[in-house]
Parts: structure tokens; C-alpha cells; sequence
DNA sequence: TATGCGATATTCT
DNA sequence: GAATATCGCATAG
């Protein structure tokens, strides 16, 4: 696993993300990320660390999940080293596995939009604050595996829906994947 | 297909 | 009391 947020937010893309319930998986393969680093006054830790942040502080490789908007969860993995606080948002999956369980879940047939944005990928994942803290290297309900498919051509962009740091290049996602969300013009 | 807007609750000021 | 790493619906073209 990559030493600092950015390179980690690349290498997420093509890898998969795994939900074990006890009798159905559900399973996507990362498209979209966007990084939030060290010193970034976009992101969550920027002002130290909180109850509700704790997660981002945690050892690389560890779930952040928080509500937003007054709605819905969003989905992160940790970054860094124990302490320091910076994550990767996971904004978009191709969905594999558990198709119907997603469906289900999001109440909504259009496979395109399962998991298209992160409050669908989290709520076509079925995942809440329950998974908070959760380590994704680890054996459990909800982890991060290799994918059998290679990542294609890899874009890159400024990230959506913030305030702060709107310039910087952190959004990552899979050129040409009819799965990455936003509008068409911000996948180039 | 593109744009605009309201809903909603937790967190921090 | 304000802001928020969004979504779905309505409307127009």
C-alpha cells in the first residue's frame, strides 16, 4: 500500500471494495477517488482531530464513514500514519457483485446509478457509521481487495462539491468508465 | 441532456 | 447559527 494519500488515491482505482453479509456479497470495483492530504483545508482533518474524524487518523487503510448533507454517509479510506489524519474519498464503483441486493438498497433499477457518487455508493454498499474505524486489510465484513481487471487510463482532475483548495488536482478516475460520476465534461 | 433548488442532521463556531 | 467531500426531482430546451 502507497506511503502518502495522493499515490494511495491513484491506487485504489481498479481495486475492489467488499461487503460480506452473511448470506450475499456485495461487491464493487473503484472508479472514482478523490484525495484529501496532509495540510489540505478541504478536508475533514484539517482543524485536528475530532470525535467525528477520528477514523481519518487511524493507521492507512482504515474506514472513515460520516453523515453529510443531512442524508448520506460517505465512504473513506485512511492515508497516512497513525496521527496524522488525511484519507481518500471513495466517490463512484462498477458494481460486480450483488446486484439486486444494490438495487434494493438504493430503490432505484438503473444499474448506472447504484453506486455513481459517493452518498449512492455507500447507501448501494450498505454502509453506515456501523463501519467507522473499520480496518479494510483486515479479515471481516468489509474489505479491500486486488481486481482481476487492470485499471485502464487513469484521469485525473479537481475535486467536486468543495470550498477550499478548488484547484488542486486530486480527483482520480477511470477514463471512458460510464460509471464515474459528475458531468461529462469533468471526466476529462 | 442540462440546470436549479429544496431537503436534511450533525458538527463546530 | 452556519456550513456541509450530495441527491433526486422538477423544469426547460
Amino acid at each position: 500500500m502507497p506511503r502518502d494519500t495522493a499515490t494511495l488515491a491513484r491506487y485504489l482505482i481498479g481495486k475492489i471494495l467488499v461487503h460480506d453479509h452473511p448470506r450475499e456479497r456485495i461487491a464493487g470495483r473503484i472508479v472514482e477517488t478523490e484525495a484529501y492530504v496532509i495540510g489540505d483545508a478541504a478536508a475533514h482533518a484539517f482543524r485536528g482531530r475530532t470525535a467525528r474524524n477520528n477514523s481519518l487518523f487511524l493507521e492507512r487503510g482504515h474506514a472513515y464513514v460520516y453523515f453529510v448533507y443531512g442524508c448520506w454517509f460517505a465512504v473513506n479510506v485512511s492515508g497516512e500514519s497513525p496521527g496524522v489524519g488525511a484519507g481518500v474519498l471513495l466517490r463512484a464503483l462498477e458494481p460486480l457483485e450483488g446486484l439486486r441486493s444494490m438495487q434494493r438498497h438504493r430503490g432505484t433499477q438503473r444499474v448506472l446509478d447504484l453506486a455513481r457518487g459517493p452518498g449512492r455508493l455507500a447507501m448501494a454498499m450498505d454502509l453506515d457509521r456501523r463501519f467507522d474505524g473499520v480496518d479494510l486489510c483486515a479479515p471481516g465484513p468489509l474489505w479491500l481487495g486486488a481486481s482481476r481487471r487492470r485499471a485502464g487510463t487513469i484521469g485525473v482532475s479537481v475535486r467536486i462539491g468543495i470550498a477550499r483548495e478548488v484547484e488542486r488536482k486530486l480527483r482520480f478516475f477511470e477514463r471512458d468508465n460510464a460509471f464515474v460520476s459528475g458531468p461529462r465534461r469533468m471526466r476529462a
